[in-house]
DNA sequence: ATGAAAGCGCTAACAA
DNA sequence: TTGTTAGCGCTTTCAT
């Protein structure tokens, strides 16, 4: 309902613009490598060289260009610099929505390397909900960058077919996707998710149910349902309790009352956002956590913390993985080996008010 | 302290990289709009044509050549397209940090109609604390963006001056600064700061301080202090209570204890984040919201639903204030006329459970 | 409606 | 150490 009257507003908004056109005057760029090898009277080239810091000129002639590029204010045109050396210093970085704090906290430690590494983040999001035609992907693709991070959690063929034609390194961060082409940084996902449901059992819960966003999605069917399938076949347990496509925090509140209603007295969910809506919806149920009812996420930001009982969740590196995702591309992209494309990284169980079991 | 041992992770990891080099062999883009013209027995101009659209093409040429490029797997190379067009349908957006959900829920407004106009989005994060010598905004200005969004409190001169020598237009989204050369779109800031703090006086509210991220930044400098102490003024309260540099959660949570002694009994905090972090504290130390302690945020992102007591908040227009500057962006970059380069966009205040009056 | 040709600003052989 | 030159892949006049 907030989202239609938000969008309401913002066609108002857009359709009360004027729409007039002026003619636009196209006008070559100010001061270029030209100029400055000019005034200073050395070639292109030896400015060049300056510009990428080639070792291979005098000091004195060093000194003299870099007076007249700081005399100019000259700035090398990155778009020039791509074209002729078929290298951008900039990488795509492909998220499943923007509005998460989980998409946030991994970006940030891509960033930081990136900014480390001088490469430039071309943003690409891809709706959740949204189907994926590969065009978002190949428009990046045509803008030669020179690396890709991924993070959603499914790739279309067309995508899969663009990458592979453009032959540019791709990293997965905190995703798993069924192509081994890819680099990969992540945690044990089975093993975590496995840890989690056996500390729910422990602390005496018998309906335990998972709760995911995308069964499809190949972490989720590949890793954390098998895990689950394997602890409820382990423990003799023959009711299987998957509740699909739960995204939003009113999601999780309002699948709440299902779970009730189900027997449910213990679940694991993908997003620390919907465990939120299924606190806030115990609570305001009268019923007790981690008494009657127990959770956990298997993912956690700022939100773990701030929810009321505090969230027991999987904490996964988030820094880290994008961090460590940012670096592998950096090697790759400079044909650097890399000892392993796929790296799993550790983990922690944070025990917090949401089980009983500290 | 959690950030420290996530740092300390991470440069392990970095370190046990493998470091070996191979030798990079440049390879030329494969396909080219001259293959497509060969193929095709076209000009590379009638090539050019059909790829932008150009309806100067006859049908069955057209037809001939689209029927090429979809055989070949032609993809444009937009470096090359930038170079020689001098446009590159990028735009770079300016954040202050990434981890928080109010950019998040902007950029989600500035994706969108960035995608709807066929614009890729470079991001660029300036940490909050980070003294931005210009670098940052220098780079994406060597990217030869169209434009840029601004989303920072500040800007450093060097940056200014970046700007201005780019000659591109620059929008603002949810910031004001010092300077009219750019356009910017956001909500009448003094207007909703001086309506939460007349709610938390009729309350009965007598000791009410202003909790803010940063004192010089223009947006609370100009707008939210002056109508601070207007507020104060009008209502002949002697004592003013500003509290600076208040940016996280744990911020919010440790200064409770000095608004306590301070005697403050309401407060309007700049970002949601940190007043979650003060309403924990509040309950913690048993004081109740809001009764003895009521607190208004300025800034709503879905963290104020998921505190309890849910948060009274100014609800400003995020979604819309992204997709607004967006979109006027686009029209500044194709030089066509915009009515109001200042839009102030409509707010509400929400009341829920942390002021009394409803 | 189509083609020829001159760049866009830079890099990278290759020479000197 | 420095300069010459030929592109990189495309757009855009200007002819035809």
């Amino acid at each position: 309902m907030q989202n239609i009257n938000n969008h309401l507003q913002i066609y108002c908004f857009l359709a009360n613009f004027n729409l007039g056109i002026e003619v636009f005057k196209m006008q070559k760029q100010d001061v270029t490598i030209y100029d400055v090898a000019r005034e200073a009277n050395v070639s292109m080239a030896t400015v060049s060289r300056v510009v990428n810091g080639n070792t291979n000129v005098r000091k004195e002639t060093r000194d003299k260009v870099l007076a007249v590029i700081d005399r100019l204010h000259y700035q090398p045109n990155a778009v020039a610099q791509g074209l002729a050396s078929k290298k951008t210093t900039t990488v795509g970085v492909v998220v499943p929505g923007l509005t998460n704090l989980h998409f946030a906290e991994l970006a940030k430690g891509i960033d930081d390397i990136a900014t480390m590494y001088k490469y430039n983040i071309i943003l690409t999001s891809i709706e959740n909900n949204v189907i994926d035609n590969g065009n978002v992907i190949q428009s990046i693709l045509n803008k030669q960058v020179d690396g890709v991070i991924y993070m959603c959690n499914t790739m279309s063929p067309k995508a899969t077919e663009a990458f592979s034609r453009a032959n540019i390194p791709v990293v997965l961060a905190g995703t798993i996707i069924d192509n081994d082409h890819f680099g990969s940084v992540a945690i044990d996902y089975k093993e975590a998710d496995r840890k989690a449901l056996e500390l729910l059992w422990k602390d005496g819960k018998k309906n335990i149910a998972l709760i995911v966003d995308d069964k499809e999605a190949y972490i989720n069917r590949g890793f954390r349902i098998k895990s689950y399938r394997q602890f409820l076949a382990d423990h003799g347990i023959k009711s299987e309790y998957i509740y699909d496509n739960i995204l939003t925090f009113e999601d999780g509140y309002n699948l709440f009352a299902k779970l009730y209603s189900d027997g449910i007295d213990a679940v694991v969910t993908t997003k620390d956002i919907t465990a939120a809506g299924i606190v806030n919806a115990a609570l305001d149920s009268q019923v007790s956590i981690p008494e009657q009812f127990e959770i956990i996420s298997a993912t956690s930001t700022n939100i773990a913390k701030i929810v009321r009982p505090q969230l027991t969740s999987i904490q996964q590196p988030l820094y880290d993985i994008g961090a460590v995702a940012m670096r592998m591309l950096t090697k790759l992209m400079k044909n650097e080996d890399v000892a392993e494309k796929n790296i799993v990284l550790p983990y922690q169980i944070l025990k917090h008010n949401t089980t009983l079991n500290k």
